[in-house]
DNA sequence: CGGCATGTTTCGCC
DNA sequence: AGGCGAAACATGCC
């Protein structure tokens, strides 16, 4: 699996054990951002959340922001809650490494990524006047691991966009990548082109619900690449495994798609 | 070897 | 203005 808001979840669950600890050292590499990182030498980790694909290491000197990109994954004290990421790699190269926090302690949390499209982000200053400059800390829309129907409505508004198009804008709902996109959608039977001001209040209720329930489910289930859109389907010739149709697998919203004909409308 | 990749931003065009 | 496609990023993998 690619990181998608389920697996920075599964991490910023993972990284509690770092809460009360101090830093000793953070060194990113330069060509990913982190600029200001030295400042959070000597800081004492007070908490590590998520928001949307983002990961915050909350100290007593700021914050640090990590996006994981395509293929980052999180190392924590020598092990990683996720161990084979989809389209990531096998191995973990010392020169994969983007972002190092040594502790005080000995331990040491580290960003494997061979794609080098992490980015970390020091904030220093009040955090919410930095949310309008830095994207990765959003502005975002409604999480989906808990969104309501309301929220969702909300969300979608008057835009005019394909209904994936929308789910993928963190801006509009948050958390959701490709691999959770496809899932939703083939779930509550929705066509990913559809625009979204033409969908029923109740379809979009239906679907709300449909994202609330799926990716807490999948989380569980250790991620997105664990829904029955699997990873092994998402190519010509793949039959969907409620009807037996041949799924269609095209761009949509600038993304490889996969969806059903005989069920998704 | 060529092409593809599950994230995001930017840019040009309509 | 808003939406869309394409390109760019960088590199491993099939």
């Amino acid at each position: 699996m690619v990181p998608e808001g389920l697996e920075v979840e599964i991490w910023s669950q993972a990284a509690q054990v770092l809460v009360g600890r101090q830093i000793a050292t953070v060194r990113v590499d330069p060509r990913c951002g982190g600029v200001g990182a030295e400042v959070l030498g000597g800081a004492l980790i007070e908490g590590v959340s998520r928001r949307a694909k983002t990961l915050i290491i909350d100290t007593d000197h700021g914050l640090l922001g990590v996006h994981f990109g395509m293929t980052g994954r999180l190392v924590i004290d020598g092990h990683s809650p996720i161990t084979s990421l989809e389209y990531g790699s096998a191995r973990d190269l010392a020169d994969w490494d983007r972002c190092i926090i040594e502790m005080v302690d000995g331990g040491i949390t580290r960003v494997n990524d061979p794609r080098r499209w992490s980015r970390y982000e020091i904030v220093v200053d009040d955090p919410a006047a930095v949310v309008c400059t830095a994207p990765m800390f959003g502005p975002f829309g409604p999480d989906a691991l808990s969104i309501t129907a309301s929220q969702l409505g909300d969300a979608l508004g008057q835009r005019r966009r394909a209904l994936k198009a929308c789910l993928l804008d963190q801006s509009c709902v948050a958390g959701l990548g490709n691999m959770c996109a496809d899932e939703v959608l083939w779930r509550a039977d929705l066509d990913p082109r559809r625009p979204v001001h033409l969908l029923s209040g109740d379809e979009i209720d239906h679907l709300a619900g449909v994202i609330a329930s799926t990716l807490p489910e999948m989380l569980r289930a250790g991620g997105s690449h664990m829904g029955q859109i699997s990873p092994g389907l998402r190519r010509v010739g793949a039959l969907c495994p409620r009807d037996g149709y041949p799924l269609d697998v095209a761009t949509v919203a600038g993304r490889t798609t996969v969806w059903c004909r005989g069920h998704q409308r």
